[in-house]
DNA sequence: TCATATACCGAAAAATTTTTCGGTATGCTA
DNA sequence: TAGCATACCGAAAAATTTTTCGGTATATGA
């Protein structure tokens, strides 16, 4: 296989399950960007998080979709078109996104003051 | 420096602010351990998490405490003694690690079944 | 005396993730 | 026709994290 994950995801306890389906770089950002429902093509999604490679989204994605968090829908068409969907699943954890979400915005400070601006 | 995170938080958003000081393999596993605010010696938490090497939890809890999200006492005493206890900031991201235990719990059955048992 | 336990560190190896680069195929626009 | 955009993939390099191993120092128990 090309490029895949030793272990999809982390069944020893259900923290680790949970941490293993977000843990990578951009998954809470993506799920993030989808939170809305809509679909976004995987050009938008490029632009939405320019700091990311646009490889590691494929790999990502392509992840969160056998991960059941993210469906895909694909239109057979020239040039390609696809678009990626937040499915109910990777809506249940929105309030988890959203929690992350809210402790960074209330505690960035400290962080940016201990380690900001180099 | 031995070993040490070239970025040691993510400044870039607050949802990567907040999983980039979570996110490494065991923290959200010794923040959950730490909850209950009582004192732990380093050789507890290894007890506690077995699957992990004593190497990771040093490091692991090193950098939680640079973060603020551990205490550490040191008794200066010989054989040596430290305990690690969970910081008001800590505490603060218990209901983050809540919400991601049940939500592991609740959809456990689901990667059972898709990843479990080879 | 020898083994064990304690807490931690450094170095190097191994594993994993992320990044970079190049390639596929085709339609549109200049 | 040339260049660009689209969506994706493979391979390899780079970066990062995790693991393994060995070492420090001293007290205790066999």
């Amino acid at each position: 296989m090309p490029y895949e994950k030793k272990i999809p995801v982390d069944l020893d306890c259900p923290l680790r399950l949970t941490m293993s389906l977000i843990e990578s770089k951009w998954k809470s950002c993506i799920l993030d960007e989808l939170r809305s429902g809509d679909t976004m093509r995987p050009s938008e999604i490029h632009k939405c998080l320019p700091e990311a490679a646009p490889r590691v989204l494929d790999i990502q994605l392509k992840e969160m979709v056998e991960d059941g968090l993210v469906a895909k829908t694909i239109f057979p068409e020239l040039p390609p078109r696809s678009e990626y969907q937040i499915t109910e699943l990777g809506k249940s954890l929105l309030p988890i996104i959203d929690s992350m979400l809210q402790w960074g915005e209330k505690h960035f400070d400290i962080f940016e003051k201990k380690y900001g601006n180099k």
